[in-house]
DNA sequence: GCAAGGTC
């Protein structure tokens, strides 16, 4: 038995690995340069097995747009709220992803062992995704740990669970909107504002994300805070005491007030009246703690007060140094020290140094007291020194520094004094002084980075008096608060749930690349003319993209889906209409950003009109939304030819409409269909004359949306099948996954249904007609493919063969069904090699319109004396199902003719075996199978005259 | 040329 264990970076493989095989494990490398394979022997389960312990590096498949609506201009950014997405692996994945493949095959069990939290389940599904892909019979399993100790390892090895769907589909969920919500509008403002300022934003990308706005926000409404603000008089009472030369500052216990002549009169009793009474004298014992365990969010803050680097440079140098192994794992949201870890060996490491050997030295002799934070994420332990090095230089030395002192401050004690407070009465006014005396330094001798001052004070005894030295009325006014740092603003994204703490730094570095902020005095935050333009241009319509409760509002459902109190599918459905709707009202006012930017931007404004139009491509009028991906469909005129009509999706969603011959001409009415809805457009036809049934006219405008079964059958629009989804996703052969919001709505409406809800966006064609309007829908894979991963329509991968015959084609190579000639399976896929490109598949084919014509020719022909009343041709048609089914399927895969020998009937398919193979070996038309080493002759029945 | 989330 073989099981695979996979983790979710490399780092953490090879403890886990360490940990389960008590150090016996072999080192190999991966098909990735960054991922090695950790084998052992472990006795799982009473047995003795082998694991492979592997890992990916994060996330292994990320959400993508297809066909035309990968494209800026060749959609509408309002279309991309629906367009079908799919989750792929990107290429610099695509060898972590071999790696996964190989090793599954061999393997009968798969461990995830990926973070335990929510991103780490979804990362944890991709594997699975993967792994099951490549051996279907794969057990799963989840490991669940709360920290990579030993202990911890070991005790999850033993109680394997499953992994937890909702937990991922939440990730699923926030992934897909992040993506539709960010290119939507991504896309509207920067298309737009090229257009309407090109003196100065031609080159500029103007991008939209819902983290990266937040971030904006606060920085504008901090600079705004300040711009604004009001300076306020105020005036207050201030004692002093001097002997010798120490002079004590006794403070009002009313701090101030705004009121000058109420202070006033306070001030003149205390005149009246200036002997001070001291009614209480307390002295007390005052710590200063030390830190606790370092996480990443108090490195990058840490960083950027004392050591004035920013989070993203500290970050940089913090993996640098983790790569090379002097510090554990930077990302970590951890800072509690786990029970078990040897923290004694940790520090006695540092003893030898010159810098903080001896404070090392001393924590050793007291004893490790490491002070506990409350947050773990459950994988990393806190930030720390795992090897001691006195080789570094510059910021990489810095940092280093940083976190052994921070390291062992928080393991030593806490700074111990005395604090005295005084307080006296002058006429009935309080005053309090304090002073501070400091008996033990402790964590401060090494932690260089707080100061605790002594602060004097002279020796008071309660109920004792003293003249003060002086009382004064003191005035001064409120002042604006400080334009925002950078330590600030991770503290407001923290708290407002706007990134991770392994992202805040790159949605700041983001708005600073996109000039929307910038640095004043290299500290301070001011939003550019840009940023301000935006922010205030959203406002103005009324929206607050720029403010973080959008966000969490999306964070709080995303936690019900992870609780099962809340649907994904409603969730996404909900956030996406909400979106959009802010989406559309914002488009229909879009100069109210022009006009903002102009403020700040000084720049002459071009006029642009408030919709998408004017800034994509002319786009080609949606028909119908397809049946298959729920894209939208559009008609596409060749020259001299029928028109047909295409998903949008095209190459990835393969399904369209061919009509026959006998449509001359196709335009678009402007009326949608009665009985489709809104969604469905009607066609204006123009017949060949005499070639439709006599109750046609020539020109007849009808509907293919599926309401109207006369005209599909009429045209030979296979309305008989469907392979509508049934679920929100469309699985094609390869298991990769569709995803696809039109679909979603429909789930959400069928749930509403359910729940007696009001199901205002039914869809009649996708869902309850469920027609597909056309049975040459192709199966595609969504990796980037090598020949091996061509597959068929019945999801098997495909054989690739050559042309032999002397014709245009000869010499080509194409993809074709692998089945042997006569298994009843057998589909017609068809694939140039040389050629997925639509242009020369089926655009230009022009083999495939001289069989086309040929075909449709002869099929009218044939039909001539046919009676063509509706009901009797119906009926015919009802008897003959079987044999229609079977001619579709049996039409050529490239020029969709139907080949001469398989128009034959089912029935009669099987007798008639004989005699097309000696049809087919008297055939002139040789094709070779690429591979194969003999040639398989019987084959050419498959490919009729166009190959 | 889009997002945010992982991570070498």
């Amino acid at each position: 038995m073989k099981i695979l264990s996979v983790a979710e970076k490399n780092d953490a493989a090879k403890h886990i690995a360490g940990f389960l095989s008590d150090g016996n494990v072999q080192r190999k490398e991966g098909l990735s340069q960054y991922n090695k394979i950790y084998e052992f022997n472990y006795n799982f389960r009473g047995r003795n097995v082998k694991i492979s312990m592997t890992s990916v590096s994060g996330h292994l498949l990320s959400y993508e747009f297809v066909g035309f609506y990968k494209k800026w201009k060749s959609c509408s950014p309002d279309d991309l709220f629906e367009a079908p997405v799919v989750k792929q692996c990107p290429q610099d994945f695509l060898k972590i992803k071999a790696t996964l493949e190989r090793e599954a095959k061999s393997s009968d069990i798969l461990i995830i062992w990926t973070d335990c939290d929510r991103e780490g389940e979804n990362i944890g599904f991709e594997i699975i995704s993967v792994c099951r892909k490549a051996n279907a019979n794969i057990q799963v399993y989840r490991a669940k740990f709360s920290e990579i100790t030993k202990q911890s390892v070991k005790n999850a090895m033993n109680n394997l669970g499953q992994p937890n769907k909702q937990i991922s589909d939440a990730v699923d969920v926030r992934s897909e909107l992040d993506l539709r919500i960010g290119a939507s509008f991504t896309r509207f403002q920067t298309l737009r504002l090229q257009k309407v300022f090109p003196d100065v934003l031609s080159d500029s990308l103007i991008s939209y994300g819902s983290c990266q706005f937040p971030t904006l926000g606060f920085v504008v409404e901090r600079y705004k805070a300040v711009q604004d603000f009001i300076p306020e008089p105020f005036w207050k009472i201030k004692v002093t005491h001097k002997i010798n030369d120490l002079i004590v500052d006794f403070l009002w216990k009313r701090t101030r007030l705004f009121d000058q002549l109420f202070c006033q009169v306070l001030y003149e009793k205390c005149i009246e009246q200036p002997r001070a009474n001291i009614i209480k004298v307390q002295t007390k014992p005052k710590s200063k703690w030390r830190p606790i365990p370092l996480d990443t969010i108090e490195l990058e803050k840490v960083a950027g007060r004392k050591l004035k680097m920013n989070a993203k440079e500290t970050m940089h140098i913090a993996e640098r140094l983790y790569n090379q192994g002097f510090i554990s794992y930077p990302r970590t949201e951890t800072n509690i020290f786990p029970h078990n870890i040897n923290l004694y060996n940790l520090v006695e490491l540092h003893t030898g140094d010159n810098r903080w050997g001896q404070f090392a030295v001393r924590v050793l002799q007291e004893g490790v007291n490491p002070r506990q934070g409350k947050k773990s994420d459950q994988a990393h332990p806190p930030i720390h020194p795992i090897k001691y090095t006195d080789g570094l230089n510059g910021n990489e030395r810095k940092v280093y520094e940083y976190i052994v002192r921070h390291f062992l401050a928080c393991l030593s004690k806490d700074a111990e004094g005395l604090e005295t407070v005084v307080e006296i009465d002058i006429n009935n006014e309080r005053f309090e002084a304090r002073g501070l005396q400091i008996l033990e330094k402790n964590y401060l001798e090494v932690y260089h980075y707080e100061n605790w001052n002594v602060k004097e004070i002279h020796s008071y005894r309660q109920n004792d008096t003293f003249n003060p030295t002086s009382i004064e009325l003191v005035d001064g006014e409120t002042s604006a608060p400080n334009l925002l740092t950078e330590p600030e603003l991770i503290s407001l994204m923290e708290k407002n749930g706007i990134g991770t703490d392994a992202t805040h730094a790159e949605h700041i570095d983001t708005i600073k690349q996109r000039m929307y902020v910038g640095l004043l005095d290299e500290i301070y935050f001011v939003p550019g003319e840009l940023g301000l333009g935006l922010v205030e241009g959203y406002d103005s319509m009324g929206f607050e993209m720029s403010k973080p409760h959008l966000r969490a509002e999306l964070e709080n459902d995303l936690k019900k889906i992870c609780e099962n109190t809340k649907n994904p599918k409603i969730v996404l459905a909900e956030q996406i209409n909400k979106y959009r709707d802010v989406f559309r009202k914002a488009v229909n006012q879009a100069n109210k950003l022009d006009l903002c930017l102009s403020k700040y931007l000084k720049s002459r404004a071009n006029i642009v009109e408030n919709n998408l139009n004017s800034i994509v491509n002319a786009l080609p009028e949606n028909i119908l939304k397809c049946s298959s991906c729920g894209s939208n469909m559009v008609l596409k005129h060749r020259q001299n030819n029928p028109s047909f009509i295409s998903c949008q999706a095209y190459p990835q969603c393969r399904n369209a409409i061919w009509f026959p011959d006998k449509v001359i001409d196709i335009q678009l009415s402007p009326d949608t269909c009665v009985s489709c809805g809104n969604n469905v457009r009607l066609l204006k036809f123009k017949f060949r004359p005499g070639s439709m049934a006599p109750y046609y006219f020539d020109v007849h405008t009808g509907c293919v949306g599926g309401c109207d079964s006369q005209l599909l059958e009429s045209l030979e629009i296979n309305g008989a099948h469907s392979n509508f989804p049934h679920s929100d996703n469309n699985i094609n052969s390869s298991g990769d996954t569709v995803r696809n919001s039109f679909i979603n709505q429909n789930a959400m409406n069928r749930l509403n249904d359910q729940q007696g809800t009001t199901n205002r966006n039914f869809n009649p064609l996708s869902f309850d007609r469920k027609f597909n309007l056309a049975n040459n829908s192709r199966n595609f894979r969504l990796d980037s493919a090598g020949d091996a991963d061509i597959q068929c329509n019945c999801g098997v991968t495909a054989r690739k063969y050559t042309v032999q015959k002397e014709n245009a084609n000869k010499g080509r190579q194409f993809f074709a069904c692998s089945k042997p000639l006569g298994e009843p399976t057998k589909c017609t896929f068809f694939l140039w090699a040389d050629n997925n490109a639509p242009q020369n598949n089926i655009f230009q084919d022009t083999n495939y319109d001289r069989q086309h014509s040929n075909y449709n020719r002869n099929f009218h022909n044939s039909n001539q004396n046919r009676d063509h009343s509706i009901p009797n041709f119906r009926a015919k048609k009802r008897a003959a199902s079987t044999t229609i089914n079977t001619r579709t399927q049996r039409k050529c895969g490239n020029c969709r003719q139907e080949a001469a020998p398989l128009i034959a009937d089912v029935e009669q398919e099987e007798n008639e075996e004989t005699e097309i193979k000696s049809q087919a070996e008297d055939d002139e038309i040789e094709v070779e199978k690429e591979s194969a080493t003999k040639t398989e002759n019987q084959n050419v029945k498959d490919f009729c005259d166009c190959i």
